[in-house]
DNA sequence: AGAATTACTCTACGCTCCGTATCGTATTTG
DNA sequence: CAAATACGATACGGAGCGTAGAGTAATTCT
């Protein structure tokens, strides 16, 4: 539904044309008010009309810029995402924990725990929606993982194949695990938790190599780099 | 909202009173309904008027079982959780495989494609509609986990104590992992993907024991079982 | 400076669906 | 048969959607 409507990205470099330029107050305020409602009322309670009336704006206004109350979310929760930057770390143990803990706490925030699951959810029937949850929630958090694993490499943890190979599953279990137990579990995400994650990644990155014909081809670290 | 009224599990056994006893018909017409609309439209499309109309119901009479459409989508759901049983394996590995692959089926089918992650992002403001989640549809698919990992301690492959302590985290990740390939980023689940994530499991239960101070007491098991 | 262009507020509209209530009818138990 | 309960049908007020129109404000091009 409301496909053609020619919405523009609030984070995109917008095309300076002839008439009055777009509110970048409102643009705040729209982005502020959805975070406010969903973390204080949850998915159920954002509407547009809420949103503008909170924002101190008119409705048509929010128009302009979503398509919808999901449009909306993606937003709201790609500005959370972006601003999850972790620091590299000084190994690949403690870059997965590092990385654990940024998305931990990304997820964590109320306005995401309401959103992002039912923005998600709701993607998988809009291919607008669904584009921009790709581009503005899932590839920056993959590219976290990417980075990590870049490091490793970089570092003669692992080879550069093996990162290759290994970036979506990874990023498949990272974020997978975090996302059961902190959105679907609800579920604390605790020291216990971090570290016995961290260890079976490392553990599982280090041995199940992409080709079981060779038993024991360790590629470049012929000892284990951990262990604290 | 809407807590205080009287709706009854569709599937608890209903308490054979004075009056004329719900119709079980309606019942499977209203769940086939709701799953039909589901795979067909998506959970946006899913109204109780639609459902009502499409199963030749009274709104009325949806209205009597389920408080919402939430409501409506947990029951649909879990009766596909409830019927994917798995087949206990001949050990640890191809019990994390028949795992994998039983949830992965459920995870793709339509209905729940559309609904599943709706409805535990909408269970995160409702108290009632989450301890429907929690008791139709998270605790049993964490008990195919335990079973499994119950399985692998009677025949000696790992201890009991360390299956307890990991249930939870293989939960987390297994499902996890299944439910952000599949429903986040709506990647296909191909057998390497299986196949990888099935060693890393293995390795992983094995190798990071609990405490970090021997580095290499294998419980019971003195080598690895799996090699395809 | 003036014209053109675009965004803003405000108001209003038809629409769909929600969740409840009411009414008469059907079915089952005591 | 009487009581109790579920059923279908219909109606209702309310909320929110998404669009449209009219008037005002801000910015750029000529």
């Amino acid at each position: 539904m409301s496909l053609l409507t020619p919405r523009a990205d609030v984070g995109a470099p917008r095309r300076r044309g002839r008439g009055r330029p777009r509110s970048t107050v409102a643009d705040e305020a729209i982005l502020d008010a959805t975070r406010a409602v969903l973390a204080e009322d949850g998915w159920a309670a954002l509407t547009v009309e809420g949103v503008a009336a909170r924002a101190g704006v008119a409705k048509t206004t929010v128009y302009r810029r979503f398509a919808s109350r999901a449009d909306l979310a993606v937003a709201a929760v790609a500005q959370l995402v972006a601003a999850a930057r972790t620091a590299p770390g000084s190994g690949a143990s403690e870059d997965i924990r590092n990385a654990i803990t940024a998305c931990a706490d990304v997820y964590g925030r109320p306005a995401a725990r309401a959103a992002y699951l039912a923005v998600v959810a709701e993607a998988g029937r809009d291919p607008v929606l669904r584009e921009a949850v790709e581009r503005q929630v899932i590839q920056p958090a993959r590219q976290i993982v990417a980075d990590g694993l870049s490091r490793a490499v970089e570092r003669g943890e692992i080879t550069r194949e093996l990162a290759d190979a290994r970036t979506d599953l990874l990023y498949d279990v990272l974020a997978g695990a975090l996302i059961h137990r902190v959105l679907v579990r609800e579920a604390e995400v605790d020291d216990d938790f971090i570290e016995t994650l961290t260890r079976a990644v490392l553990v599982a990155l280090n041995v199940s190599g992409p080709e079981p014909t060779r038993p024991d081809a360790a590629p470049a670290s012929p000892e284990p780099p951990q262990r604290k």
